[in-house]
RNA sequence: GUCCCGGUAGCUCAGCAGGAUAGAGCACUUGAUUCCUAAUCAAGAGGUCAUGAGUUCGAAUCUCGUCCGGGACACCA
């Protein structure tokens, strides 16, 4: 819709101008400040200049006014144009909102290491990547979804035997010296009790099985990621393997080599990454042989550019925020265009229970899994607070707050507004089919500002994707809801002289609720 | 010490490619059910947009400094 205005203005224009909305509705739809930025070129003052632009605007079908107000230029849509827009819509339900755009991208989010469950921070990022695959994907935007797992190194190892002596523990029933660092938490000696049952409990009295467990309980707690990331509604295109890519290490290092941007020194290769923006050189094979981290993630994103997408997005926890100079570096250094690739950050989650905070370690077994908070307080609320927040701030939120299933929760809010629409269809009697072609004119101001609104959802679709801020969304379709709730009290639906009319507004409504949601992950509820 | 994110209503947060009177939800006060679900709505109260300066027609928004909070600064992943 925004388009087709835009292109309508710019038609009568002739100029570059910035579309916005007016601060209220009722100056109008749409409006431009284009006058200031004219006032000097024409060494006018911008009232004047707004004035004569709205006076000399070809009117066309699909405004109803075109007015300047202290230096704004504001249009008023026509009820024609808005009604042949939902018309439409309304007819095409699939292709509502939806886009043509063409890019491919690869979006690599959660990459959790395979050494526990998912914990509440690792939520935030997931359901931040899922969305902005579902709202790409919808945009037209060729979009895969990967997950980077981290299958070798010391982790894996430390996992192992973690769940070795655990068995020793509570199987065998030794005594057991704990080292400094293993993975705590009730999950590892579930592990073990498992692996007694798979295997037998033989394999705790020797150490060199240490390695046989590291490789099961890895294959174990992916399994048991995948099914964290099924309840919340999340699915990988791809899950690819660091271990299996180390043998294109050599590949990797010669183009770097090539370059000249790695050099030996102690024993060790070291990559030229201050050259390129990082603070220092980092190693990336140690003097023993063994590759580093950084070493895998050059070779991973070897391997996604090698791909040839259009664009890389990674999601990554803050604490990692270190590490994209080091890694663009490395993609500058194999010969590709860094600036492919974006990075997002989603910043820390503190949860709260009861006024108290919780800390989150992985290391200490002491953090909250994401499924029990998927069953306090279901997977919408939780999507849905993740969704309403911006990536980049640390969020905060209490769970017994979020467990309340009453108007607190604005998931809730959203969700009855879209049943109550449905709710007057059925008390009407009367099918999408029945009133989908009702002309809508001479609506009062308040109807046509609903309408209004609920057109608005593409436009805030392609904004909160390409803007990659989630939150637009949600607080859209808050405002939407809002929006309807208001109405209904005010206005009579079922009975009254306007009916077919209100229907179909709000079918309208009800429609961009149902696509916005679908677009976060949440199915819109008919009955609450 | 360096780097990243943040500081907006009592609380949790929007707004920030400069623009019209700074917003929402929660909490608080008051009101609205003979009538489509009151799981809703309306009204009220609540602000030195951390702070100082700069840029200009115009700054919560851009630039620089200061203060406060959180995080990161591995040959761990």
């Amino acid at each position: 819709m925004k388009k087709k205005i835009f292109d309508s203005i710019k038609n009568e224009l002739k100029r570059e101008f910035v579309l916005e909305k007016p601060k209220e509705l009722s100056f109008g739809h749409y409006a431009t400040p284009v006058a200031f930025s004219l006032a000097k070129e024409f060494r006018k003052s911008p009232i004047k200049i707004a004035e004569e632009l709205a006076e000399n605007f070809e009117k066309n079908s699909m405004f109803e006014e075109v007015n300047a107000l202290k230096g704004y230029l504001n249009f008023k849509l026509s009820d024609a144009f808005l009604d042949e827009y939902t018309t439409w819509a309304l007819a095409h339900e699939d292709e509502y909102s939806k886009d043509d755009n063409s890019e491919s991208i690869l979006l690599e989010f959660v990459s959790a290491n395979p050494t526990g469950p998912l914990h509440i921070g690792h939520a935030r990022g997931a359901v931040i990547g899922d969305t902005l695959c579902r709202l790409g994907r919808h945009l037209g935007y060729k979009v895969d979804s990967e997950y980077y797992v981290n299958d070798a190194g010391n982790q894996i190892y430390l996992l192992g035997l973690s769940i070795f002596l655990a068995g020793q523990e509570h199987i065998l029933k030794q005594k057991v010296d704990w080292p400094d660092e293993y993975y705590r938490g009730e999950y590892i000696v579930d592990l073990a009790k498992r692996a007694s049952a798979d295997f037998n409990e033989d394999i705790f009295k020797d150490k060199k099985n240490i390695e046989i467990l590291s490789d099961w309980g890895k294959d174990m707690m992916l399994q048991l990621i995948g099914e964290n990331l099924k309840d919340v509604g999340i699915e990988f295109d791809n899950f690819v393997s660091e271990k299996s890519l180390y043998g294109k290490w050599n590949e990797s290092f010669e183009k770097l080599q090539k370059n000249d941007k790695t050099y030996e020194k102690d024993g060790k290769i070291w990559i030229r990454s201050s050259d390129f923006g990082d603070e220092k050189d980092r190693v990336v094979v140690r003097d023993d042989g063994r590759a580093t981290y950084l070493a895998g993630d050059i070779i991973y994103h070897d391997n996604k550019y090698q791909r040839d997408y259009d664009k890389y997005i990674n999601i990554w926890g803050a604490d990692h925020h270190g590490y994209i100079a080091r890694v663009k570096a490395a993609i500058n250094f194999l010969g590709y265009d860094e600036k492919r690739l974006e990075v997002i950050l989603a910043q820390m989650v503190s949860l709260l229970k009861g006024g108290e905070p919780y800390k989150m370690s992985k290391r200490s077994g002491n953090f909250i899994l994401m499924s029990d908070v998927v069953d306090e307080i279901g997977k919408d609320a939780l999507r849905f607070i993740f969704l309403s927040k911006k990536a980049d701030t640390h969020l905060e939120f209490d769970v017994d707050s979020l467990k309340k299933q009453d108007s607190t929760n604005p998931i809730f809010y959203i969700n009855y507004a879209h049943a109550r629409v449905n709710q007057i269809f059925e008390k009407s009697g009367k099918k999408l089919d029945d009133i989908k072609d009702i002309k809508l004119d001479n609506l009062s101001q308040s109807a046509k500002n609903l309408l209004f609104s609920a057109l608005l959802l593409p436009e805030v679709v392609e904004d909160t994707f390409t803007s990659r801020q989630v939150q637009r969304l949600s607080d859209y379709l808050v405002s939407l809801a809002s929006n309807l709730h208001k109405f209904y009290n005010e206005n009579r639906v079922v009975g009254s002289e306007n009916e077919d009319k209100y229907l179909k507004i709000f079918a309208m409504v009800a429609l961009s609720i149902k696509t916005g949601l679908k677009l976060m992950g949440i199915e819109a509820k008919n009955k609450m």
